[in-house]
Order: C-alpha cells, then structure tokens, then sequence
DNA sequence: AGTCACCTTTACCGATCTGTACACCTTTCG
DNA sequence: CGAAAGGTGTACAGATCGGTAAAGGTGACT
C-alpha cells in the first residue's frame, strides 16, 4: 500500500516537475496535483530535494530502460544497434511530450557540485556513456570507449537543439553524424581523430 | 553615467545568475552584491525578467564575439577554422570558472515557449548555426548547412558533458569527433551521411 | 546659495516558498 | 463495540519571493 502509494506520487511528481521545471514547481503543486497531501509527502520523504532525487532515480531507470529494450527491438545484430539508439533517440525528440532532458534541466537548478542532485544527474549520463560503451565493443568498435563518447556529444546535443529549435532536424541531423562517426570508428585507421597537435 | 553603471549592473548580474541560477536567485541579492539598490535597479529594468533578457543579450553578444575574434586568431585559412572552433571551445570548457551554457540554463528554468527568455536562448543557438554554416560555406563543405548543424551538436553535447563530467575528456572528443565530420563533409560523396531509408 | 534631478536607504506589501503542529477520520484488531 | 494507531486535511509558522512608496542624501548647474 504504502509502497505503491509512494510510487505513484513519485510518478506524478516526475511529470510535473519535468514540465514545470524543480524550483518553480512548489510542494503545495505537488500535493494539490497529486492528490497526496503535503503532510502525507513529507511522511515519505523529508525535503522537497529528497523528493526530486527519488524522481531523477525514477527517471533514470524507466528511460535507460526504455532505450534498452527500444534499441533491442530495432536491431538485433551488435554492428547495428549503435546507429538505432539514434532511431531511438529519434523517437523520442520528435514526441509531442518532449520537453529536453530532465537531468539537464536538474543540473542546470542545482549547479552546486556538492548537491546530490547535481550527482544524480552526472551519474546518469555515465551510464548511458557505459552503455553506448558497451554497445560499442560488442560491434567491435576500434576504440569503443572513445566512439561512445562521441556518440553521447552528438545525443546530448540533439536532446538540447531539438529542445530549442526544430526538433526533427536535430533528430535526422544527430542520425546522419552519428553515422559517419560510426563509420569512421570502423574504418581501418584511415582517419586518425585523436591526432594532437 | 547612467548607461554604464546600467552596463555594470547587467554585467554583474551575468555572473550572479551565471553561478547560482535564475530562479534561485533573487532580487534582494542581486542587489547586495552588486551594491545597487533594489530601487534603482527597477528604475533600469521594469521586472526581473527584463533584468535576466538583458544579461542575456549581454552574454550573446560577448560570447560570439569572443568565439569569432578567437577562431580568427587561432586560424587564418578557411578550411582550419572550423577546426579551430573547437580548439576555442576546449579552451572554454577546460575554463576554471566553466559552469556549463547559460542559454542552456535558462531554458531549463524557463521552459515556456511563450517566454522570451526561452526564444532569446533559441536565437542564441540560432545565431551560432549560422555563423558555423558562414565558416562551412567559405571552407567549400558539400552541405554547409548540415555540417554547421553537426557541428553544433557536437560542441552543445561537450558544453553539457563537460559540465556533468570530465570536461577535459569532454573537449578533446568534441575535437576529434569535429575532425571526423569535417573530414568526411569535404570528402567526394564516399559517405553518404543523410540518407534516408 | 538655491534648485532640481537623480540615487539611495528603509520599510513595507501581498504572495508564495518549505516545512510543521494538530485535530480529525478511518482502519484494524481485540 | 471500543480503543489504539496511523494516514489525512487544515491551518499555520517563518522566511523569502518580486515589486513599490516615501523620505533622505548628493551632486551639478544656474
């Protein structure tokens, strides 16, 4: 009861703060929107920061999830599934809902290195890094940690133009570089990208 | 006497709102640390939403100035100077009092489409295409358009990792990735980045 | 010297913020 | 049926928010 209680309230604040934005948002939106009495939230969490990292905990698990299984379901073989995380990607740019990256947006709130906030957001873009990383070496990638890297530049960059500019041109644009810088990560060494001066 | 102390108001306004975030800080401080009083700053700037607008332009015109006169130092010959935008941003990024992008930021806070805010940081973005499509047209890329656009994700994806992350790691791959797209968008057509299935 | 325009300080307004005290109601168990 | 227990809404506290009114200072120009 309890459990699930706590968890639909978390659902519910996860959308609300990611449309209305974390300091903007107050906690007596919260309960009004949710249905959940402020007295009944704070019995779960002691501060409004420890209810917005749950949520940025809840964010992290469903969209990595999500673009998990969405990359298995588009491409079975290794070598391909790295060009269909930006058909994912894709999908997602383009949705109706789409309003940028809540843990860009959190980091952006909360910039002091030392809040567990600002941390939450950093270790979820370390993940979706292993991720691609791994995705990487599975194709066998000549440096997969370096391809992943590259990947997650032009991903985080999409997520962002899209938010402010046209957003399927940011999607097919994030598609069409992604697929060169694959490519090249293929290629045996023609092109040396690390090269320092 | 009037127009510069306004110009020293909205310049240390840039670096409040630039360390400690919009909404998070308020009038009151702004006007302690600026050692204007509150008065006066609403005799310049009827809201604090004009306020923000003003540090804003401010901090377009000073970046892209800043960006254009050091890409034309760092490289004199057009084709070098897309390369060379991304030797600025490393230097940028690798910057100790980097704190990530301000449009970036305040279109995390202000997410409103409506708002004017949200459209001077889009215009922001706008205005920085443009001026890598400039340098991609002089350097005779294939795609001018779709290059500045890759281009831009790249380095918008290595202001933001490098602000979560590692930020030196962040600037050297924002710089090799940048190496592989300009390479292959002045390459006779081997890769064809924007087809479409 | 006197006047005028501007800037500052101080105090304040109503609204909203996070977080809490307390009375109430429901549920469960004996 | 009654009583202990825990979740619920109301109402509030203290602080801070954006923004303003009014009075006191300060300098320049005539």
């Amino acid at each position: 009861m309890s459990a699930s209680k706590r968890d639909e309230l978390v659902q519910s604040a996860l959308k609300i703060f990611y449309e209305g934005g974390f300091n903007a948002i107050g906690m007596d939106r919260i309960a009004a929107e949710t249905g959940v009495s402020k007295t009944s939230i704070y019995k779960h969490f002691r501060t409004k920061d420890d209810l917005i990292l749950a949520t940025l905990r809840l964010r992290d698990e469903q969209f990595r999830n999500w673009l998990v299984r969405r990359v298995e379901v588009l491409a079975s073989e290794p070598s391909l599934r790295l060009v269909a995380v930006f058909d994912a990607l894709h999908e997602w740019l383009t949705e109706p809902g789409f309003r940028g990256c809540m843990f860009v947006k959190a980091s952006a709130e909360f910039q002091d290195r030392a809040s567990p906030i600002h941390a939450a957001a950093a270790e979820h873009k370390r993940l979706l890094q292993l991720y691609l990383e791994k995705l990487a070496e599975k194709a066998g990638a000549r440096n997969p940690a370096e391809l992943a890297l590259h990947l997650q530049l032009v991903s985080e960059g999409a997520i962002n133009i899209a938010h402010l500019n046209d957003a399927h041109r940011a999607a097919d644009a994030a598609r069409a570089a992604a697929r060169v810088l694959i490519n090249s990560a293929f290629l045996p060494a023609a092109t040396p990208a690390n090269s320092n001066d």
